[in-house]
DNA sequence: ATGGTCGCGAGGCGA
């Protein structure tokens, strides 16, 4: 079985792309990522025409997220228990589309999209550690009351694990950026203690392996990019796992998202 | 040359 997730930076604008991929990639499972649809403009015959069943959580122009499917989809989960709503400036808190579940062939996948954070000091951040916190909680009773449990934490993570998921740390921290501070690192960490591990990296080594590179300032010509997008998985998925992929490829040319799918194949 | 891009949706926000 091979198992994908891609942040796609809106299905609408990438529906051919995604098509192209799906049937070139011949992957089973695809969790997606920034849709930016609502239900009522999300391209459903693009999946069905190509064999997937498709469930989709999204109900504005931000965030967004999917799993395709061809070996099942059951169980479906909008929002994972206890997920923060989030209220800017003190609005009204709100439900965002940042999570969705389902069960494919006996793998429960999670197609994440975390909190960006936006700044070290912005009101975004705590909202994305404490996010993390409660995922990492709900993450490690699935495998306490069930260490055969086959789980995958799929999506973009919005975090860089290690100073080599950058192409320049002291650049990050010399402008006091995102995605490499300590909480930010602390949070992630917090899965792998729980139990879960990082299945790509291993077929994958750095430096210079990313998942995502800017738009802005040539950063993908320039090879300037971050690694964000994981698939953190169960112990007893871990086991399965025979090889990874980051489809570099794909962020070429015209259309492409500015992020890479990733790939894990199973026994 | 110290910027450089996208997507959504119709001006500015988010990344």
């Amino acid at each position: 079985m091979k198992i994908a997730t891609w942040n796609v930076n809106s299905l609408r604008a990438r529906a051919d792309r995604v098509e192209d991929w799906l049937r070139r990639t011949d992957a089973d499972v695809l969790a997606i990522q920034e849709t930016k649809c609502k239900d009522e403009n999300f391209p459903w015959e693009l999946f069905e025409n190509n064999g997937y069943e498709v469930a989709h959580f999204g109900f504005s122009q931000w965030n967004g997220v999917a799993i395709a499917s061809r070996v099942g989809l059951d169980d479906v989960e909008r929002t994972f228990p206890d997920q923060p709503t989030f209220g800017k400036g003190g609005k009204d808190p709100v439900q965002e589309a940042r999570a969705i579940g389902a069960t494919c062939n006996g793998v429960r996948i999670w197609s994440l999209y975390v909190p960006n954070g936006r700044a070290l000091q912005d009101e975004h951040m705590p909202y994305k550690l404490e996010w993390l916190r409660r995922l990492k909680e709900n993450a490690a009773g699935w495998i306490a009351d069930d260490p055969q449990a086959q789980v995958a934490l799929m999506g973009d993570w919005n975090i860089a694990p290690l100073d080599e998921d950058v192409w320049d740390i002291d650049y990050f921290h010399d402008n006091e950026l995102t995605h490499v501070s300590g909480p930010e690192r602390a949070a992630f960490e917090a899965f792998v203690q729980a139990g879960f591990s990082d299945v790509v990296r291993p077929h994958t080594p750095g430096p210079g392996v990313y998942t995502y590179w800017d738009y802005t300032k040539l950063r993908f010509p320039k090879k300037e990019g971050m690694r964000i997008d994981f698939t953190l998985a169960s112990p007893a998925l871990a086991q399965r796992v025979t090889g990874a992929w980051i489809d570099r490829e794909e962020r070429k040319g015209k259309g492409a998202s500015d992020h890479a799918p990733v790939v894990v194949e199973l026994d």
